[in-house]
DNA sequence: ACCTGAACACCGTTCAAGT
DNA sequence: ACCTGAACACCGTTCAAGT
């Protein structure tokens, strides 16, 4: 629904274009609001300075707070759609289609870290939609190429099942790691590094626990999940690996 | 530290036990609140109100919401302790600890569906606890177990990761689907059923997307992960399987 | 047409005052 | 010693009023 971007001079602000307010400019800031200053800053009268404007203007343009907070979750996710490494019909086969859908929630993951527990944990519109893939759009396409593959219609639906419970598992952990408040939460007031004492095997492990093994991890379990899946093919239909052509 | 439980006639009111409030049962009559009315409502006003008092005595006991909520989270997650499916010694080898603690931690998260994800999102003391495996008691004893079954500390480490972001993708998922509002949001305020004409993978499939294929799933994706984890394993020590024997 | 001031009901939190 | 009233700063939200 592209509607022609009125005058959007006048640079200055980080409303960026302080030229007229509409329903995608708020929800625009009100994401580059929680990426800079964390989802418990964002309020309604914030976010209003943020645009150069008083609180109470938005309400013409949003229903209210939590309407708001839906768009940011889904204007997050419709990044996907953007994402030049993630193409929906271009993908050599179920395998490569999942791990760059996989990737490509990572990176939108990684991108948006303080947004990343509201796509994780917001209701979704129907109850088997599961985050964090909570496109409709996506998920029929998955589906498509899980049926296409051979795939029965119960193991196409297992297979989002599992995916995404791997996918919210595994990236709300990630983004919890890099010091994300996944909750509305004061300050962290950084613990003064917890007493281990009566603790023995968490000293020593310590260093083995922190996040960081972070990528690597993220590539073996997903690896692990898709040698799995490829067991549920009923016959010797073994996909191709990431072979470019086609 | 068990006190002398004082007076605590006066039966009445939710609070139960009116003579005298505490941190401990402070926290206690949260955990029931939001499990009776969803976290959204807990307000302190209407915690007090619950207990049988005004909101602003309940800071003589407790530092703030924020502290409380943490409190709650403790609160809940040290209901393993006394879980008696769950033993700390008493396992038949890690395959069966992880399994109990796995099905422990289930169970948590449908008694309290409503607090699970606190449990899941809140921060944690330190960056290498990950939920929704909060307690340093139980990390440590992960650890042990896995170490002195002969996995060597790089992989105990990997196998709390891996099975924390297993538990935490499952369950948040699994409480999300019995419609809970994970978030701090309105009345779900029931889609009308979606409009899916132009999904037609999503109308055909939608009744194998439906959650309740829950309990078969969690068991299965917990095989998996722990067939996986047994790999790790340098030698011909497999795990001898919940025979009950010692 | 679009924004603001003032107002309302409700938060969390503090503290002097009551009992 | 323990709770409450009143107050403060801040929410989300509505609406009549300004421009």
């Amino acid at each position: 629904m592209r509607d022609a971007v009125t005058p959007e001079a006048r640079a200055g602000g980080p409303g960026s274009g302080r030229g007229g307010l509409d329903a995608e400019r708020i929800i625009a800031a009100a994401v580059r609001f929680i990426d800079e200053h964390g989802l418990r800053m964002l309020t309604m009268q914030r976010l209003g300075a943020y645009l150069g404007v008083e609180g109470m203007a938005l309400y013409r343009y949003v229903p209210g707070r939590e309407a708001l907070l839906d768009g940011v979750v889904e204007a997050v996710v419709d990044e996907l759609f953007n994402d030049p490494e993630v193409h929906l019909e271009a993908h050599a086969g179920w395998v490569d289609y999942l791990q760059r859908l996989g990737h490509g929630l990572r990176r939108i993951a990684l991108t948006h870290p303080e947004v990343f527990p509201l796509v994780a944990t917001r209701p979704t519109a129907a109850p088997w939609v599961r985050p964090p893939l909570r496109s409709l759009r996506w998920i029929e396409s998955l589906l498509q190429v899980m049926t296409d593959a051979g795939f029965s219609d119960e193991n196409a639906a297992a297979v989002y099942r599992t995916f995404s419970s791997f996918l919210l598992g595994y990236l709300l952990l990630e983004v919890a790691g890099r010091g994300v408040e996944t909750g509305p939460v004061e300050e962290p007031d950084v613990m003064p590094t917890e007493d281990l004492s009566g603790y023995p095997l968490l000293q020593r492990l310590e260093p083995h626990l922190s996040l960081d093994f972070a990528a690597q991890d993220f590539d073996e379990a997903l690896e692990a999940l898709l040698d799995r899946v490829a067991l549920l093919l009923p016959r010797r239909r073994r996909p191709h690996r990431l072979t470019a052509d086609e």
